[in-house]
DNA sequence: AGCACGCCGACT
DNA sequence: GTCGGCGTGCTC
């Protein structure tokens, strides 16, 4: 009876799969690699991906458990999935098992047999939904260039494309071209949130679903049910569809003629996982590709400065200094965008003259106009400018954006007399409040009180809310904006859309469509409202109080604050005929207590090229990425004594044995997270940095058996957990 | 991670 | 007398 290698959900930290991370079970026959096996596991029975034959087991054979079932009706996972899901259970030091688990659609877990089989049965009934169709459009030449490099070159490239310069066509285009050539090659494209992929979806379907017939395209995240992601996993598994449409779960979809590869909006941070396996999205698309020698494309119109760093202008030299792997391809028009700026993507800093010719005279920009908030009163929420900038664009009959990145009413409450402020009794955070249903929520363990009617320490009737949220700024606006009429003389309309008027089902079309439909003039939301929507007649974006951001001791904050004002700015001025029938003004406005800042001065110019040149000098100064590798180790206990003393013994066991790469990897002393108790746990962290990726991976890897080691010592038995981030995203 | 077994408080 | 709290321990 063959002996069979079984990647199962085993936790990291667990003692079997320490031993070895594959458990073997006998089986009636030699299954292939890749098979989906149900196998029994203590008292229940799970899902287990067939890894190999064991070959030598040690122990004696009849004491091993049988393969329950195989799951019959679904071909084995590819050898290239098998390998994707290995190197990424090695680099982001998880166990295979969970690793692959966790990469399959759950309704695979939690089926029996079956109810599987079952399923499967009743597949392919298809119902026809009806989607307009949608034709090619003629490619501008910009596009056309890019399109022609993509052709020529192998990649991985880097489309740099200003927003609204027309980057989905772009790969509309080439999934076209390639679908065309090869009759069985398939796509997969990534964007960063669920509220993304309905209006991709519907493009992708409209251009390719009378070509290709139903269930050719379909979609992977998070929001869909567990029915319905087996339905498109299925589907992409046999191959039947030739487009995947997903968030960062759909890298690890099961595709065996996977040919293409896209990542759009490659800076987000959403690519990275922050849970579990923390891995990112957008660089296993890079390694999937470049393993199967299929296309990857990261789209971008502030690329990461890790992406940035790693790509050349087409038609240079190749990969130098540790840079340039990607080819950078340059898309700087905004197509049918009005604007009074004409700076456009720039052509200055680290050679950012591509193959497409960047003018000067490139896409238009919203004219970016800055409020020195240190001339305006303290307090100041609106300066004087802005509110007219805004009544204007209501008595035209156009609408304004606001952003504020805070929602709730006020950050914090606080009492005068004494000094109280609304702490969130189980975090070391303010409960936010929330005027609406008369809470104070913390936003970190989601603990809810009622407002409490005087101060809880001294009585005091009289608390204040301190600073602004989303909440507030609506009701200011309504207050500010009374007197103001549209032209047809009905009062100003203001919306509100965060997570919090969000959250029920639907509630976001909804919000969307009215101000879609012209319903709402003055729009006021968090960075929700900044991203990819298409309002058409918005001629002005108003970041109020952008600054917070800047606080933050993140060295990516100035990098990410960058990329969501310029995205905010993009949303401006998208429809050139609206705007000059209007004959209107489309500007981006900026409140801030410093506008000398980097940030701003590269905005000012909409100069992302130099400004990713000054972050690039700084980060290779200080010896930060993209010019060094990290990673964290967490550890989360009831004292920050118990989790830092967990993280010195780490540091020590390190230093006492030699590990591989040590020479080069530098361990930082353990420090408390940012938000240092949530829920009370307390955590905290320590930063482990290497100039050389290797070294680090050496070095972790080989840790590995020690912190597992460590966690069971008595000592650290009040630990609660401990978890390695692999490239964190935030430190 | 699940899911057991196992030993101490408030309910029919 | 049981139902159930979550503390330790095991899973090829």
């Amino acid at each position: 009876m063959p002996l069979l290698h079984i990647a199962v959900h085993t936790p990291a930290h667990s003692a079997i799969s320490a031993a070895s991370e594959l458990l073997s079970y006998r089986s009636e026959q030699l299954l292939p690699r890749g098979s989906l096996v149900r196998v029994p596991l203590g008292k229940r029975e799970v899902l287990g991906v067939v890894w190999g034959e064991d070959t030598d087991y040690a122990g004696e054979a009849s004491a091993l458990k049988s393969v329950a079932a195989v799951l019959e009706g679904i071909a084995a996972l590819p050898e290239s999935w098998l390998r994707l899901v290995q190197f990424a259970a090695r680099y982001y030091q998880r166990s295979l098992g969970e690793m692959a688990i966790t990469a399959l659609p759950p309704a695979l877990r939690d089926l029996t047999t079956e109810q599987l089989t079952r399923r499967l049965k009743r597949k392919s009934q298809v119902q026809p939904e009806s989607t307009t169709a949608d034709t090619a459009l003629a490619l501008n030449p910009e596009q056309a260039a890019v399109c022609a490099q993509i052709s020529t070159n192998e990649g991985p490239f880097l489309l740099f494309g200003s927003t609204g310069s027309g980057k989905t066509e772009v790969y509309l285009h080439q999934a076209a071209q390639l679908l065309q050539r090869d009759p069985t090659a398939q796509v997969l494209v990534m964007v960063p949130e669920i509220n993304l992929t309905p209006q991709l979806e519907a493009r992708f379907q409209a251009r390719f679903t009378t070509q290709l017939g139903q269930g050719s395209v379909v979609s992977m995240h998070s929001g869909m049910t567990p029915p319905q992601r087996l339905k498109s996993w299925l589907a992409a598994h046999t191959g039947q569809a030739r487009i995947v449409l997903g968030t960062r779960m759909a890298v690890f979809a099961s595709m065996p003629q996977l040919q293409l590869i896209i990542v759009d909006e490659e800076h987000d941070p959403s690519y990275k996982q922050q849970e579990g396996a923390r891995y990112s999205a957008r660089d296993l698309a890079i390694w999937r590709g470049h393993d199967l020698g299929a296309k990857v494309i990261l789209g971008s119109a502030t690329p990461s400065l890790e992406s940035w760093w790693a790509s050349r202008p087409a038609g240079t030299a190749g990969p130098q200094d540790g840079g340039g792997r990607y080819l950078r391809l340059v898309m700087p028009s905004r197509i049918g965008a009005a604007g009074i700026g004409a700076a456009g993507i720039g052509a200055a800093g680290i050679g950012a003259t591509g193959a497409v010719a960047t003018g000067s005279a490139a896409g238009a920009m919203p004219r970016l106009r800055m409020v020195d908030m240190r001339q305006q009163p303290r307090r100041t929420v609106f300066s004087e400018a802005l509110l007219q900038a805004i009544t204007e664009r209501v008595e035209r009959g156009e609408q304004a954006l606001i952003l504020l990145n805070r929602r709730g009413f006020a950050p914090v409450l606080f009492c005068g007399d004494c000094g109280w402020k609304s702490d969130c009794p189980h975090c070391s955070a303010h409960q936010v409040f929330h005027k609406n249903d008369r809470t104070l929520r913390c936003h970190h363990c989601g603990y809810t009180q009622r407002v409490p009617h005087a101060c809880p320490s001294c009585g005091n009737p009289d608390i204040l809310p301190l600073g602004k949220g989303t909440e507030q700024l609506e009701e200011e606006l309504e207050r500010l904006l009374r007197n103001v009429q549209r032209p047809d003389g009905d009062p100003a309309r203001i919306a509100r859309i965060d997570a919090d008027t969000t959250r029920a089902k639907g509630a976001l079309e909804e919000k969307l469509a009215h101000m879609h439909a012209g319903d709402v003039d003055v729009l006021v939301g968090t960075q929700m409202v900044a991203k990819g929507h298409d309002f058409r007649r918005v001629t002005l974006v108003a970041a109020v109080q952008p600054d917070g951001a800047l606080m933050s001791s993140d060295f990516r904050a100035p990098e990410r604050l960058f990329s969501l004002l310029l995205q905010a700015a993009g949303r401006a001025g998208r429809d050139a005929a609206y705007v000059a029938a209007q004959g209107s003004k489309v500007e981006m406005w900026l409140q801030t207590l410093q506008p000398d800042h980097a940030v701003y001065q590269a905005l000012r110019r909409w100069d992302y090229a130099g400004f990713a040149a000054q972050q690039l000098a700084e980060r290779r100064d200080a010896a930060m990425p993209p010019f060094a590798h990290q990673a964290i180790i967490r550890a989360d206990a009831r004292t920050q004594e118990v989790a830092q003393g967990f993280l010195r013994a780490a540091a020590a066991a390190a230093a006492s044995q030699p590990l591989p790469g040590a020479d080069d990897v530098f361990v930082y002393p353990p420090i408390p997270l940012a938000v240092q108790r949530v829920a009370n746990i307390e955590r905290a962290q320590m930063l482990i940095e290497s100039p050389s990726r290797k070294a680090l991976q050496q070095f972790l890897r080989a840790w590995q058996p020690t912190l597992h080691w460590l966690r069971s010592h008595p000592e650290h038995k009040a630990l609660v957990r401990w978890l390695v981030d692999v490239d964190p995203q935030a430190i």
